[in-house]
DNA sequence: CGATACCCTGCATGATCATGCAGGGCCTGG
DNA sequence: CCAGGCCCTGCATGATCATGCAGGGTATCG
């Protein structure tokens, strides 16, 4: 069996679902809350294989209440199920550990599959839902934007070694070379960073990946 | 009817799933080839809804295939077909731009599911393969690191102008404050960050998305 | 009300930096 | 072989910064 607890704020769906998981033969609804206060207070009294979560909750939202139940049991699988579809909620929900997504016009019998495959280890979720996953994915790494400037190895490591706080004189001691070089080569660095100062260097080759 | 190109190197599968996918009412296998390069080089004139592409293939892999193509043609769903459940791989080929990640032992009823659903905004793959997605987004992600350190908005401000090359003069000015109130205001960034100098702060600040 | 946190200002001094100018050496590709 | 890129060095000067010390104000909170 698989121990279930169901967070959802409104009455007839919170006993509907209760209901209706409580029937399935792999399933066992251990425990079902109004709030997330009230979950999190006994969580570890409870430990369920899986939280089925709302995200708009009175007080604390489902979102938070998930990074707070990883917390208190890493191993303990949390689905969201919600109204919302929108990408800031299933950015924020994953984050917070979330690793099943649904919405709340998932058919009962599409929910017990779903909650089994997260328990199997899968991350159920709608191929729409899965969509927003994957461009999300494609806009935060997708740019591994190749900088239009080029830095020499040389720049490189004496713009690491600004960053870290050193002084001219101690980047040219950890270089080996004068101090009048690193000078050379920090000239060079604004030259092509189009900037006249350490830290606007700094700011823009830690911005364009360059160190 | 959703117009279909397949790549996959091996001759009987290529075949097999142009016969299978092609006997869909809304699928037409319009072009297979055997290599990433001979699909590319008439990928415009094809231009296929969909493209389901094997990642092991002689000469360019479909990864790279998948990135290329989604430059000549944006609006082209790519779908991975393959062997390969990795996370190196499936991370990859979604950042080339691969919207669906399937299994080679997908049955041909749930294959052509997939690519409808591809056809449709959607981002076909298993539980599983998901599963991986959500994992990689939460390695990633996860760590958006709430900083240990905070600092006050004024001192954020000055940071940022800081970051933008500005003097302690110039920050000055545009705060409308003298230029000692900067230095003060610098004083204590320096005292939260621990670091002694601008390059460093900046440094910091950014690498701990304080601006 | 005292504690705490933030914000603002001032002065001073030695350290560090930005920038201009001038030189030499090594290597690669046309 | 020359051009061009990268690396190295030197000197000089005015601008800017780091840091110490000392003072003031406002606001929130227990």
């Amino acid at each position: 069996m698989i121990d279930l607890v169901i967070v959802e704020d409104k009455k007839a769906v919170r006993e509907g679902l209760a209901v209706l998981l409580g029937a399935s033969a792999e399933l066992d609804c251990v425990a079902k809350y109004a709030n997330a206060e009230d979950m999190l207070a006994v969580l570890t009294a409870d430990n369920p294989a899986i939280i089925l979560m709302d995200i708009g909750l009175p007080g604390m939202s489902g979102i938070e209440a998930t990074r707070r139940a990883k917390e208190l049991l890493p191993e303990t699988e949390i689905v969201i199920l919600t109204v919302h579809e929108d990408d800031g909620n299933i950015f924020k929900a994953i984050c917070a550990g979330a690793c099943g997504y649904l919405l709340k016009d998932t058919s009962p019998g599409d929910l017990i599959a779903a909650l089994k495959e997260a328990h199997e280890g899968g991350s159920p979720m709608t191929s729409r839902i899965a969509r927003r996953v994957v461009s999300l994915f494609q806009d935060k790494f997708q740019p591994p934007r190749e900088s239009e400037v080029r830095i020499t190895d040389r720049e490189q490591e004496v713009l690491t070694s600004l960053a870290q706080g050193n002084s001219y004189a101690a980047i040219a001691d950890s270089m080996c070379v004068a101090a009048d070089t690193v000078r050379f080569h920090i000239r060079n660095i604004y030259r092509k960073l189009h900037v006249h100062s350490q830290s606007a260097a700094v700011a823009r080759a830690i911005r364009e990946d360059l160190i």
